[in-house]
DNA sequence: CCTACCGATCGGTAGG
DNA sequence: CCTACCGATCGGTAGG
């Protein structure tokens, strides 16, 4: 058994990762076990860099601010991420890997495709207006960030939306309408709910219900 | 008969408002004429600036930027701003009125609320598509953007948006659609059009007539 | 994890 | 319209 399993106390995060408490074998092997186990300091800087990133955008966020965050001073942030870039990459691949795991799970047992595809729309927006899952910095707007990271968002978030290609293609279609703009334009109404939706006259059924019956989805 | 009437050149810019040489009369009268008459100078640097703060955000647009792109230092800017976030505010106004100004006439002489719709629609996906009219710094995102400009922004955008509200408000919907929601919708898709856009494949009238079949707007 | 700092860049101003 | 500069802040590093 490994150290780190029999440590004990183990966490299991929002995005499906293990976070682990801050010890010496841990802190050793963070680099070979990959991104997978986290101690639960390194997940703080996460969780607080993605609420950052979401609410004011990349350019407007300082990497002082996160570091204020989690009651660090910026320079000292610079123990746990390699660079500002690859912290908004790195958290933008686990709220996209984190996301498409839940829409997977939840499609898996679901054999007709409108169902199919209404499902996927429910659990997307339900993780795009969860305030709690802030992890997720909004999988649009890259015009502020640097050109060398934003080839590398782009990629990681075509992959995401390739599980929402396959239902669109399966499920039936209005008359006339291309599938590759109804995607695009789902996607990006699901994406942008929390520019708009605060809880109160509608819940977030209602939000869901609407968006579906907008777009034509038998749900 | 005006000075700046007399003078003879006189062009009409993008937005509606008037380009008169720059001339001493027209400098001294800049300040009482509001911001109705304008330098070519002054029409460069609203340009430059509408081009890039909509291609890379209020915050990653530096002074600096805008005043390259007029050959002009960041501080020389000055002579013709008051800050940054005023020129922005000024930007998203202009650009809103001349949008509102374009769809209210094209809309003018449409009896069917339905057609009245698409037309708004369509007259606004071309402003948010013409390369040319970059003058619309994307009416959504103000993440970047300072507390006390966002009021504002949201401000003069909600007075906006009060137009497809009318005629959200008079247009047949599918059955238990919200107008609201279905305004909001409707509004995000047609205004970050030009995050996913490109010549090639479809048309701009294709795109219109997609995002109008999506809709369900009979146009 | 902090102190102390680097060079770069920011919005903005003074004075000509 | 520029030179020359202000104080503030940026991402990031060294050394402990």
């Amino acid at each position: 058994m490994r150290a780190w399993f029999s440590s004990g106390l183990r966490l299991l995060a929002l995005d499906g990762s293990f976070i682990v408490p801050n010890d010496r074998y841990n802190q050793e092997r963070e680099q070979s076990l990959a991104a997978k186990v986290l101690t639960l300091r390194e997940e703080e800087v996460l969780n607080a860099a993605a609420a950052l990133f979401g609410a004011r955008g990349f350019a407007a966020t300082s990497i002082r601010d996160i570091g204020e965050r989690v009651g660090l001073l910026g320079g000292s942030l610079y123990h746990y991420i390699k660079s500002k870039d690859a912290l908004f990459i790195r958290i933008h691949d686990r709220a996209l890997q984190a996301a498409e795991d839940r829409i997977c799970a939840a499609i898996a047992g679901v054999q007709d495709p409108s169902q199919a595809l209404a499902t996927a729309c429910r659990v997307l927006l339900e993780i795009q207006l969860d305030p709690a899952s802030l992890t997720m910095p909004l999988m649009n707007d890259f015009r502020a960030v640097p050109e060398s990271v934003r080839v590398q968002l782009v990629e990681r978030r075509d992959a995401f939306e390739q599980v929402f290609a396959d239902l669109v293609e399966a499920a039936p279609m209005p008359a006339g309408v291309d599938r590759v703009v109804y995607r695009i334009l789902l996607l990006t109404t699901l994406n942008t709910a929390s520019t708009w939706y605060r809880p109160g006259r509608l819940s977030l059924e209602e939000v869901a219900k609407q968006i579906l019956r907008v777009y034509s989805i038998e749900g």
